[in-house]
DNA sequence: CCCGATCTTCTAAAATTTATTAGGAGATAA
DNA sequence: TTATCTCCTAATAAATTTTAGAAGATCGGG
């Protein structure tokens, strides 16, 4: 389990992000200023650091400077509004990324990953993935059916990698337009089924008895398990 | 129970709104500007915030700013048509979905309970029911029968899955198409029964003397624990 | 125990909803 | 620019849901 040091004189944007960390399975750790956030830093060891710019007594970018010469702990910023020059100045005192607020709790534990994986704190998820004659390589961006290479475009290789995540679950149109695009919202979602129709007749060898990405009438698509 | 803040300016929304989620068990307050939304906001703690962009004196946008200094409270975003540029302004302001209208009572409450539960509100709820020989499972959509798949209609797998959320319970007509397409009208209620009978011929082994589906006379049906 | 009054089941056709397909417009990238 | 990719539209096909009426059960009173 990996523990997040947040660090941010504001006690609710402590409890907030606590409370959210947490559920996503993160340990929290606090600290509300940066003389603070250095002792708990030094006992706690976290994994990673998410810091407010903005505090009394030692500010953020006081903290970084301090904190660098003794870690190499990833740090994610948080500040009110970018200034260019903090963006400068963060980056150059060794900040790993930046959030602006106010932030979507989904962005921020997004953000979180991307860090942890950056600094070898997470394993990448597996690259490859396979059910029966289907082999895709998420590294070599590549998929194989049997011997033959396919070539798929990034929106059919992103829902057939979703799609193989999972084998067996039942996407919906939402969810699966949700891990196109970011964000769903309305859409016109039969956008999915002409996507999951040229998956079909790039991988299926029979596109209308599809073997592999079965269509649950009312509810969405699967990827057939084995 | 959970509170919902609906942010409209047009009262004929809110009370259709307010009606609707009641029924679905949410308690409503409403406000029908973006400054009144602020102080209701902070006296009532809604757990979720439903809000209109175009309103009057202070629109959704004002709103979503002001109000995000303060609180991390989920915020769907109602919108009449979607510009794109209205999609990218909400989600940096922390919006964390959106609903164009005229939308549907089922899709509302489904992106609620869907917003919820990403913000921990809401624990998921079990993908998996058994009960005797017959297995049910939420993410795959998948019902077993000993070892036998059988395929349900989506109407069909959402009558046994709340049948068998709480064996024993007899559920009423109404209470099943209530569940089933939102509102129950009295007089349409012999649907279920078609239902029903597909289900006993697909999940009993002797449909005529039913050991699952269980007829109450006069009042409905329940699922028969064990 | 029989009868009339409900209530439930059955059946099949009609109505509705949902999925697939194909073609093409618009956007994006080489 | 050309080529590729994504998104949209509309026609068609497929599957599901609803409806309605007849037939079969069940219940309570006499």
């Amino acid at each position: 389990m990996k523990t997040i040091l947040v660090v941010d004189d504001k006690a609710n944007v402590r409890t907030l992000v606590r409370e959210y960390l947490t559920a996503e399975g993160f340990r929290v750790v606090t600290a509300e200023n940066g003389q603070a956030a250095l002792y708990v830093a030094r006992q706690e060891k976290p994994d990673l650091i998410l810091l407010d710019i903005m505090m009394p007594e030692m500010d953020g970018f006081e903290f970084i400077r301090a904190f660098r010469k003794e870690s190499e702990t990833p740090v994610i910023l948080l500040t009110a509004k970018l200034e260019e020059s903090d963006k400068v100045i963060g980056l150059e005192l060794g900040a790993d990324d930046y959030i602006t607020k106010p932030f979507g709790m989904r962005e921020l534990v997004a953000r979180i990953h991307t860090v942890l994986r950056r600094a070898g704190q997470i394993p990448h998820p597996s690259s490859r993935l396979q059910s029966g004659e289907v082999l895709l390589d998420r590294e070599t961006h590549s998929v194989m059916v049997g011997e033959r290479a396919v070539h798929l475009t990034p929106s059919e290789f992103d829902l057939l990698a979703l799609l193989m995540d999972a084998p067996g679950r039942v996407f919906s149109r939402l969810d699966l337009l949700e891990d196109l695009q970011g964000t769903s919202f309305e859409g016109v979602a039969r956008t999915i089924d002409v996507h999951i129709r040229n998956l079909r007749t790039k991988i299926e060898s029979d596109p209308a008895n599809p073997r592999y990405i079965e269509t649950v009438f009312g509810i969405g698509y699967r990827f057939k398990g084995i």
